[in-house]
DNA sequence: GCGCTTCAGTAATGCGTATTAGTAATGCGT
DNA sequence: ACGCATTACTAATACGCATTACTGAAGCGC
C-alpha cells in the first residue's frame, strides 16, 4: 500500500505573500458542495452526457461569481485542445514607432472581426524585437498558445510557417503570398482596382495611356500590370509592351524629353504602379513639372493605390484605397475558420476607387 | 483489476484530416530510447535534481531535432503556473477607427518593453466593442488568463479593479488614478512640466501669466494648474487667484474684450491647460484672434500639453510633449514588477518641454 | 567487502480542466 | 414489486510537460 502524499511534492506555497491564488473549479465545487466536474459541467454549459438541476446548477454559478472564478486557459487549452485565443505575428515590431509603416489600419479590423467572434488576441513579437532577449528561437513555437495565428508583413519566416501549415496548425497570412504552397492569405483585389483606374480614364475619353512601373516582380506589381492590361482590353484600347514603361529606377529614366515624346506620339493619360517607396509616382509628377506641364490640363495621372505619406493630400491623386480594415477583418474570418476545421476561402478584397484631381479630360488636339 | 483502456475515452482524431498531430517528449523519449522525464530534463537544460550524460543528451536531442519536437505552450505554462502573458485592457477598442484618439502612442512603449522582458501581449477587448456579443459580462474575467494587466483609459470599471487588488491580481493602471486606494500607477509629471513652461515665460521677461482652464477637477486639470502656481511661486512672480481664469465653457466665457482687459492690467501671456476636447486653448487662440491681436508679438500663448490633433503643426504652440511610449514602458516596468511579487513603485515620468513659436519676449508697454 | 557517495536515469506524480463511464436515487408502467 | 428509463451527479481519467523522490550501478576509502 502506498501513501499517495498528498500535495507534499510541490507545495505551491504563494510566491508573493499576500496574493491570493486564483481560485480552482475545485474551490467553487467545495464552495458549492458539488463536484469539480458538476462545475466543469455548469460553467461550460454542456448538454451532453449529464444534466444539473436548475437549483444545483445556481448554486454552482454563484458560487463562481463570489469567488470571482475564472477558468485557467492553459488548462482548457491542453484539455480541451483550443483557447479563444488568436495570434498576431509580425516579424517586426506590430507597433512601430513610425506610425506610417504600421500594421495600426489592419490590426482596427483584426480587432474588431475578433472581438465579434469571442476571440482574445495575442501579440506575438517577433523575435527581432531590439532590447533583450533578441532573436529566442522559441518566438514561433508560443505562437501555438492560440488556437491559430496570422502572420503579418513580408519577413514572416518561411521555413517556420511551412512547419505550420504542415502540422495542420491554423495559419493566415494576411497579404498576397503564393509561394508557399498551402499558405491561406487574404490580399486586395489590384488586378480588379487598376482596371477599374483604366477605365475611370477611357471614360474621360482618353485612347492612349502607358503605365509607370518599376523593375521588379513582386505580385503587387503584377497584378497591377494585369489589371492595367485588363481595363485597356476592356476598354477597347491597345495595349501592346509598348504601354508599359518599366525602370529599375523610373526617377531617373523617366524625363521630361521622353514625356514630350509620348505626348507627342498621343499618349494623354499615365498611370504609375504603387509601391513602398512612391519611386514611379515621383517619378511621373517630378517630369510632369520639370517639362512644365500641368495636370489635368496637358495630362491625366493616376496611382495604381495609394499616394506615399509625404504626399498626402497636396494634390488628390486619382487611384484607389487598400481597405486594410476589412482585409485584417477578412484575414480573422477566414482564421476562424480554418481553426473551426473548414477549409474556407476568402475572396480578394476589393479595393476602392478613389476620384482625384489629377484625371481629366484629355486635351483638346487639333 | 482496472483495464485502464487506454486513449480510449478521447480518441483525438484529427478534425481536419490529413492534421499530422505534433509530435510529444514522449515520442522523442521513445525514438531516443529514454523516459519522457528524460526528454523534458534534457530539453529544459535543468542542471538540478539529476544529470544526464552526454551521450543520452545529445541521443534526446537529435531525436527531437528529427521529429521536429517543439513544446507544448499550454502543457508548459500549466505545469510551471505561469503565462508570460500581460493583458492589456482597454474599456473602448484598442484600435479605434479614428487613430486620433487611440492608444497607440502608448502600446508602442508597451508592446517593446514587454517584448523586452519576454512577455506576450493579450489585447482584451472591452465591452463596448460593437457587433455580436457586445457587452458580455465576462469581459474583465477573462483579464486573468494574463499573469498581469495593464488598464488604459479613464473608463476602466472601478468596482472590478478594486476587486483585482484585493485579489492580489497584478494590474497596473496607466494614467494617474488616485482615488481607487491600492491601485498602482504610472503617470506623467504634469507639475513639473508646467512649472516648467511658466519658467519659459518668466525666462522671456512676462511678469503676469494667466491660466486658462475647465471647470472640472480631474487630477490632469489640478496637477497643472498647482504646477502653474509652483511656476509662479519658482520665478518670484504673484499668483493669487486671479491668475486662474476657470471656466465652464472657456470658447464662450473668454471674449476678446475680457482678453484687453487682461491685456490692459499688464497681464502678457497665457497659458492654457489640455484636455481632449481642447477648449481652453482654442478659446485663447480664437480670442486672439478675434481680438485681431497677433502671437508672439502682442502677447504670449503656451499649452500644458500637446495640441489637439486637428490643430498640428500650424502655429507650433509652445508646451509640453507627453512621453506616451516611455509612459507605456513604465507601466509594463511596474507590472512585471508586481507579477514578479516585488513592491516595486515607479516615479512619474517627466514630460518634455516643446519650444515653439507662440512665445516670445513680452511687447514694449508705453 | 561493507557502508557511503556520486552518477544516470526512471517512476510517479501534479498543474487545472474536460469528458465519459458509472452510480445512486427516483419515477413509471405493468 | 420488478425491470427499465430517467435524472442528477461523481469518480476517474487524460491532456503534455516539469519536477522530485527514488533506484541501480558504479566508484571510493578503509
Amino acid at each position: 500500500m502506498e501513501e499517495p502524499k498528498k500535495r507534499s511534492r510541490r507545495g505551491r506555497t504563494p510566491a508573493v505573500s499576500g496574493r491570493t491564488p486564483r481560485p480552482r473549479q475545485a474551490e467553487v465545487a467545495r464552495l458549492a458542495g458539488v463536484s469539480q466536474a458538476t462545475v466543469s459541467l455548469v460553467l461550460s454549459d454542456k448538454t451532453t452526457g449529464a444534466t444539473i438541476s436548475d437549483e444545483t446548477r445556481q448554486r454552482v454559478l454563484d458560487a463562481a461569481r463570489s469567488l470571482g472564478y475564472v477558468p485557467d486557459p492553459a488548462a482548457q487549452r491542453l484539455a480541451a485542445a483550443r483557447n479563444n485565443l488568436l495570434g498576431v505575428f509580425s516579424f517586426t515590431a506590430t507597433f512601430p514607432t513610425d506610425v506610417q509603416h504600421s500594421y495600426y489600419p489592419f490590426l482596427v479590423g483584426v480587432e474588431q472581426e475578433a472581438a465579434a467572434r469571442g476571440y482574445d488576441l495575442v501579440l506575438f513579437t517577433g523575435s527581432s524585437s531590439g532590447g533583450a532577449g533578441a532573436s529566442r528561437p522559441d518566438a514561433l513555437s508560443r505562437v501555438r498558445l492560440a488556437d491559430g495565428c496570422l502572420f503579418l508583413g513580408r519577413h514572416a519566416p518561411v521555413a517556420e510557417l511551412k512547419r505550420m501549415v504542415a502540422d495542420g496548425f491554423p495559419v493566415v497570412h494576411l497579404g498576397r503570398r503564393d509561394e508557399l504552397e498551402g499558405l491561406p492569405w487574404v490580399g486586395a483585389d489590384y488586378v480588379s482596382a487598376s482596371a477599374e483606374v483604366v477605365g475611370h480614364l477611357s471614360a474621360l475619353g482618353h485612347r492612349r495611356i502607358v503605365l509607370v512601373r518599376e523593375d521588379d516582380d513582386a505580385p503587387a506589381s503584377t497584378d497591377r500590370q494585369q489589371g492595367f492590361l485588363e481595363g485597356l482590353l476592356a476598354a477597347g484600347l491597345e495595349g501592346g509592351p509598348e504601354a508599359v514603361f518599366r525602370s529599375a529606377d523610373p526617377e531617373r529614366d523617366l524625363t521630361p524629353e521622353r514625356l514630350r515624346h509620348w505626348l507627342d506620339e498621343g499618349v494623354t493619360a499615365f498611370v504609375a504602379e504603387e509601391t513602398d517607396t512612391g519611386a514611379a509616382w515621383r517619378a511621373l509628377c517630378g517630369a510632369v513639372e520639370e517639362a512644365g506641364l500641368s495636370c489635368p490640363d496637358d495630362l491625366s495621372l493616376a496611382l495604381l493605390g495609394s499616394p506615399p505619406g509625404d504626399l498626402v493630400a497636396c494634390p488628390q491623386a486619382t487611384g484607389f484605397d487598400i481597405p486594410r480594415p476589412e482585409l485584417g477583418a477578412a484575414a480573422v474570418r477566414l482564421l476562424a475558420a480554418r481553426v473551426a476545421g473548414e477549409e474556407a476561402e476568402e475572396p480578394l478584397v476589393a479595393c476602392v476607387f478613389r476620384p482625384g484631381t489629377t484625371t481629366g479630360r484629355p486635351p483638346e488636339r487639333h
